[in-house]
DNA sequence: TTGTAGGCGTTATCAG
DNA sequence: CTGATAACGCCTACAA
């Protein structure tokens, strides 16, 4: 207990006191309380093997020395930092956040901290992300991204793959917990709602054809197509990136190529506001000669001028759903439940921003 | 070096795996480079110290070994996490998001990482989130609330107030760190800008007047009101809560009550477009009729029917100081520099949402 | 330029 | 029910 280097000092106590953090340790506390550290730190994580008693003059000390466990020490011993990083490629965006929001929810239920991993698209950022998990600063990682960390493709010789959870449309054969909508039937649901209100010519505007989803997407506009007898025509197709601009530029550039068509079924909801305000500047009324659908539920599309026709996306419990499926990921082996895929329910919201067709659009 | 316990066991090493991490730690590299571990650590935080060939051997063995440095074991060491809290009552908000998202920029650079704090409005989770600071889970927060965490009222007897930056308005006496905007002369200015127009009588939409932020906003109102020699009028002013149903309800209400107006000038974004929903469903007509405006420059509002006039913030700007004023509180005391308060300039942007009046709007 | 070794504050094992 | 004591993995005087 002694530091040896202490040379010839009379009062033994005092140097120790210069090399001490100003903060209480659970040694303090433990000599406050006239037990062991042993029983402190029982105490605190299972009072269940301690004499109430003895618990009750612990909680004395710790208020009085203000004592705050040490949560790097307690980590370094346990080998858990107890954080998750959730990786997305930007949180300024409504729908991230409300996904982040869902994992926050239950992580905080669950003595378990977010960290944010923001990679803005780089690949090499998500490594290094992926990275700190095996250097402890996080137990696992949520993945909102369209791309993966390197070690799923390849896992290194020695080491395992860390936990992760996908909450994107990532390749079927990947081995990993997922959470995800059904995309394929979210976007085929949009086209038979339009084709049902009597239209016959209907346009997309998808997000990036490089992500998964976006496939998935467009993939079920197809297939809403198909089920109704409609034609697919690649000049109805628009690609857009999930944001406003490129939703408005996409619905330009449908109206400028000059092939009819009375409705357009937008990949998200910040495309579709986007479509919104081409159309509003053209003077091309919605829902009359034009019918807009979103995807994904914002709130702002619910006030939009019209109110916009979307997709609802359980967003939060998404995140919801994925932190549970990390927390499972991070139980003993033996402990952890086989349950790999969680799909939630969609449904479509019909606002006003759709009706049947009534007057038939001129060419610009 | 040998385990105590290892009570007659021929082989020495055997045991020893047994309780070992399957990580690879410094001491594995030290042995694998032939080095001690000292040299190990020197290598990798401080080079210079270290022989350009010693380096490229402990390199090699770092791949080789595939190690990544026990972040949980340097923090305990070094009594720091690297992490830094971000309290927000939601992140479910593009105007927080856009601050968090700032925040995170800097963070990253400067090898820190953000750990996500939702209080949903709750003093005693902020509270909490505040404890993890003397827990060592995160080095200091940056608090984007209303409400003000305990220790900065009545600081504890023995302990010291943690590292804290303020990014929303709290009394000015107080001695923290901060960042913000104008919100005086930024809603005088759009008051400005609305007289200027031609406007007399110019409604207002407030933040909940609890907080300090709505309050600021209302002053300067009433300031460019005062400006402009116009008169104030209770009874055009309405309390929402930044949320978009709440801008529209407000609007509903305004126009209730029956009291004539030309403009509404709304503490927020998200109210305005509340407010223009509302005005959209009654088939007013903006600007013609009533002009409105916005604050907050979300991109939404760009896109809206019609494009909103608003006032810009350099929103992720503000995150980013906030973090390099946290960074500076992280300084050793005999570094800090004394700079205490940033302010960020705002401006009107002017789109469709606003012109001079027209018509006179019929009481409803 | 490199090595030795103490200690950061906990938890968990083992022994009473 | 409680106590003593190894680790956990790293950093940093201090010594060489």
């Amino acid at each position: 207990m002694r530091r040896t280097a202490a040379a010839g000092v009379a009062l033994a106590a005092a140097p120790a006191a210069l090399y001490r953090s100003t903060m209480a340790n659970i040694k303090d506390i433990a000599r406050h309380a006239g037990v062991s550290v042993a029983t402190v730190s029982r105490a605190l994580s299972t009072p269940s093997l301690v004499r109430p008693r003895t618990i009750e003059r612990i909680e004395a000390a710790i208020v009085d020395l203000n004592y705050e466990p040490n949560h790097l020490a307690a980590g370094l011993r346990r080998q858990r930092s107890d954080n998750v990083i959730v990786a997305v490629p930007s949180i300024y965006n409504p729908f991230t956040s409300a996904f982040v929001q869902g994992i926050e929810n239950v992580a905080r239920a669950n003595r378990m901290r977010v960290l944010l991993g923001i990679t803005e698209g780089d690949v090499e950022t998500l490594n290094k992300y992926t990275a700190m998990i095996a250097g402890k600063q996080a137990d696992g990682m949520i993945l909102l991204e369209n791309s993966l960390p390197d070690v799923v493709r390849r896992p290194p010789a020695g080491g395992k793959v860390p936990p992760l959870v996908a909450a994107c449309e990532y390749p079927p054969d990947l081995q990993l917990p997922r959470v995800r909508i059904d995309n394929h039937e979210a976007a085929a649901l949009v086209v038979s709602h339009l084709a049902e209100l009597g239209h016959r010519r209907i346009a997309t505007i998808t997000g990036p054809l490089a992500q998964f989803m976006s496939k998935d997407r467009l993939a079920g506009y197809r297939l809403g197509l198909a089920r109704n007898r409609l034609e697919f025509d690649a000049a109805l197709v628009a690609e857009g990136d999930f944001s406003l601009q490129s939703g408005h530029d996409a619905m330009v550039s449908l109206l400028e190529n000059g092939d009819e068509f009375t409705a357009v079924a937008c990949a998200n909801d910040e495309m579709a506001l986007g479509a919104l305000s081409a159309l509003q500047q053209r003077g091309i009324a919605v829902p009359d000669e034009m019918s807009v659908v979103g995807f994904d539920d914002l709130r702002f599309g619910a006030f939009a001028s019209p109110p916009l026709t979307t997709i609802h996306i359980p967003t939060i419990e998404l995140g919801e759903a994925a932190m549970r499926l990390m927390l499972d990921s991070l139980l003993p082996a033996e402990e952890q439940p086989p349950a790999r895929e969680v799909v939630l329910p969609h449904r479509l919201i019909v606002r006003q921003s759709t009706a049947a067709p009534r007057r038939r659009r001129r060419k610009s």
